[in-house]
DNA sequence: ATTAAAACTAAGCGATAGCTTAGAAATAAT
DNA sequence: ATTATTTCTAAGCTATCGCTTAGTTTTAAT
């Protein structure tokens, strides 16, 4: 996103967040690879000129879009990075990222989708930017679970490693809809089977 | 699949069970879509036209490679319905999944990922199969989990769906194929956390 | 040997991908 | 009002997509 504030001969008819926030929909709803940018311009409404002016390529925009995404979600990450209830805040965790998509009516976590996509890419950058994202979220795991300090290391590893895999099966139900199940995988993830 | 057995004037120079295996491994490691027919005759060593005269499309490539890949692991699900041994049958058969990919060093499974891949879109016939597949894997968990009598119905559901959607973390950690983790993962999965 | 049918090669089809550019329209500074 | 600079429209660029077809080669049947 260019943001060089020179001498402005003629203003952009268009909010670069505001066209990202719609971009970033697109791309929710369909991947990377199946959004293409002709569907960019009608969605973003803006041509094509305007998207690269702004945003330099496609990748850009999913870029950006990622970033917007991850704005929105910042606030359940600093609940949950708050709380000081050790298991209980991750389960907790759990349930408002799926409550954001049960309100929005989109399905599944971009990020999770996005690094399903990306995972065995050769584009290093989301790639990168995936796996840092899921390490980040493992430490933040780990941490609430060494507040329970009858957990070992060793268990408080294996715990953190299961709940961050848990996310893609939390995601899968996410995107067919169905609350039931998707509860019902919480409490089960979270209980002993 | 063609397979009118007609006055043959010229024999084909290819197999096409050999082709499809070829197919397979390259639909496993990049997907559908990332997937080209220019890359499918590379791989297959055929050339367009054999490949359109002998499956129709690519759609009937892939079609056609997921049903070589679910013969291939046709062992693995025919042990698991063999046994009688409830929720331990369950446990080896994630066990054995990832064994298969271990010893192939190809990464996760191809049916989770094509699931992942087709949940969303409008290929409808793709989309089905995987929706069959993980239907009949979740009554094949429902009817182990009843053989513990001491459940009742509601957990049983509970746990099957459980269980079905932790197969989404298990291909996830298949993926960036870190053999301890995936250990750690299904331990997790079937104890108590 | 001739013929007919199938398999093959290689070129090319229209559609779409991501991206660029020429030129018109708009606007801040002079 | 003129100029300089930026935005915008619309057309078009090359590459690749899935797929087809014209024409040659091979082979079984006559």
């Amino acid at each position: 996103m260019r943001c060089i504030t020179e001498i402005m001969a003629r203003k952009k008819q268009y909010n670069e967040e505001d066209v990202i926030e719609k971009a970033m929909y697109l791309f929710w709803r369909n991947g990377y690879e199946n959004t293409s940018v002709r569907m960019l311009e009608k969605e973003m409404g803006i041509n094509q000129f305007s998207i690269y002016a702004s945003f330099g390529s496609k990748h850009g925009v999913f870029v950006e879009s990622l970033k917007e995404y991850r704005k929105r979600n910042a606030s359940i990450f600093n609940k949950l990075r708050a709380s000081k209830n050790g298991l209980a805040d991750i389960k907790q965790f759990f349930y408002d990222s799926i409550q954001k998509t049960n309100d929005l009516d989109y399905k599944g976590c971009l990020v999770t989708n996005t690094y399903n996509e990306f995972v065995d890419s050769e584009d290093e950058e989301i790639k990168n930017q995936m796996i840092d994202f899921m390490v980040a979220l493992k430490q933040i795991f780990i941490e609430k679970l060494k507040m329970d300090t009858t957990k070992d290391e060793e268990t408080v590893l294996k715990q953190a490693n299961y709940l961050l895999l848990a996310k893609h099966g939390l995601a899968a139900a996410a995107r067919v809809n169905n609350e039931q199940e998707m509860n019902d995988y919480i409490e089960m993830t979270f209980n002993n089977i």
